[in-house]
DNA sequence: CAAGATATGTCAATATGGCTGACATAATTT
DNA sequence: AAATTATGTCAGCCATATTGACATATCTTG
């Protein structure tokens, strides 16, 4: 049908969800003098100890350029160090320091609130609902390192980067 | 206590869920030479029409300033028109065109192929879960004029799509 | 009516976080 | 030895946000 229902209703709620959602993070973090990059970088390199630089660049799906601000940054001021890789030494491997970890949780606490209030009432099995449906809304045709981490096994069909 | 599980898990979903969902329209816009800020007053402006220009200030969080320059586009460009107040004609209700009415729904279309793609094998009940978990997620205490038709009265406030 | 407040618009300067292109270095692969 | 890869960096551009200052029209109030 040309006049398919359109769900205004979610996407609305999906805008205000976020816009508040992020909020939290983006007041505590202005203390600090970053931004809302900072925190994805900070993030992601605490979930996935060792990542590389090039791994980050496809989950962040920004150029070089732009991290090697925002991650100077975070290096320079002792949040976030770099090893060599043993492999390949060219790699720089990315690790959270404590005072990197210390940030990072402190926004996840913040969010982690809010999520704890809004899930205040809903049964487990609502929240495995919530799961499907966030997961079921992110692409999977070209998953990247953290993507497939997340859901395992590759999708059906995705290429499987090495 | 300090050893509370912090949510890891939802705050990265969210992260992913997000940036693809509002990717298919960021992806769409370019072609109209559109960002993301134009399509946010375009979608708020078609659902509650007759907005002021304050009301969306307080829904958008921006300054007149950052809003004057995106509004502007949108007015010369045909896709949203304004009308002097009835009771204040300082006021400038803010109206999307036909041509503006297109765009949006072109927008909200991709948006919810999307959303019909992740709801797709969730009940009825699974999907009320959805909408009552997005809802808690967002501040009360401050509701502007928008999220008040959204709290206030139940399917009201809203312009009804036909 | 005059004065003040309000709704909006606009000018100027600045910051952040994206972008492209070009080039450098070190290390690995061929 | 040459090519490719992983990373870093310089320079400049763009979009979108910011603050401050000021202009205009209109409404409200003393």
């Amino acid at each position: 049908m040309a006049s398919a229902a359109l769900r205004w209703d979610i996407i609305e709620l999906l805008f205000f969800a976020y816009r508040d959602f992020v909020g939290d993070a983006d007041h505590e973090l202005e203390v600090f003098g970053f931004g809302r990059a900072h925190h994805r970088v900070l993030h992601f390199v605490h979930r996935y100890p060792g990542l590389k630089v090039a791994d980050l660049l496809d989950v962040l799906r920004i150029t070089k350029q732009s991290l090697g601000r925002v991650l100077k940054q975070l290096l320079d001021e002792g949040y976030i160090v770099q090893k060599a890789g043993n492999n390949d030494r060219r790699q720089r491997l990315l690790f959270a320091t404590p005072k990197g970890e210390a940030l990072v949780a402190k926004l996840a606490g913040l969010q982690t609130d809010r999520l704890n209030r809004a899930l205040r009432g809903i049964e487990p099995a609502g929240l495995e609902t919530i799961r499907q449906f966030l997961r079921a809304m992110i692409d999977r045709d070209d998953p990247d390192k953290v993507l497939e981490a997340i859901f395992g096994a590759p999708s059906s069909g995705a290429k499987t980067k090495e």
